[in-house]
DNA sequence: TGTCAATATTGACGTATGTCGAATTTGGAG
DNA sequence: CTCCAAATTCGACATACGTCAATATTGACA
């Protein structure tokens, strides 16, 4: 990114993307699925620590799966959740600063 | 991120340098910045690879800013903006997967 | 001092987003 | 088969966001 301009289509794309984990909401989500143990969470472990409501949390979820940033399984009554690492490193290897690796 | 769960007021902060990264016309601008020879450019050769008018993107520089992730300095009559390298780390760190560096 | 070019600010508009309560789906247990 | 709990979807609402045209500001230079 650094190095050339990105043209439009790829901004796009990666612009979907920050966007997702543009709200606080989303952001603690992702982390709290990445760090429970064993790297995934279902959604009854992920609406005790937030404010909003059980479909908000739902609906973040969703934004987070159709960014590719999370995916999900159902097992019996419940569904989990995990990060996908790709995604995040991605995004991360995106941003480094020119030098820097 | 991943080790351990963040707290509301890093994720409120976090989501606002992301929201800055999350529109392409703002993404392209970072990138153009960067990829600039110097590391900067003055508003004048960020106008003319874009479709959409000049007090928009001087909107968008302005949303950039405002997130710490670029800086601007008037310079007779034209203003030139610098990506500044640190938010970009920082970010980038963050979402660094777990064993990965 | 007056004019012009480069940026920024303002005000308005349509669309997208975060949130909720209510209704719906899905699977397990009696 | 029915009922219940977990999760998603729906419909509505207020607010935020991206965009533009019009206007204002700033500095250079005649």
């Amino acid at each position: 990114m650094v190095r050339e301009p990105l043209d439009e289509s790829a901004a796009v794309d990666l612009a979907r993307m920050f966007k997702a984990l543009a709200d606080p909401v989303r952001l603690r989500l992702l982390s709290l699925i990445a760090s429970f143990e064993g790297g995934e969470a279902c959604v009854c472990d992920l609406t005790g620590p937030f404010d909003v409501s059980q479909p908000t949390i739902s609906h973040h979820l969703k934004v987070l799966r159709e960014a590719g940033l999370v995916a999900s399984e159902r097992r019996g009554t419940w569904v989990y959740y995990w990060v996908l690492p790709g995604a995040l490193a991605q995004l991360s290897a995106l941003l480094q600063p020119e030098g820097t690796r």
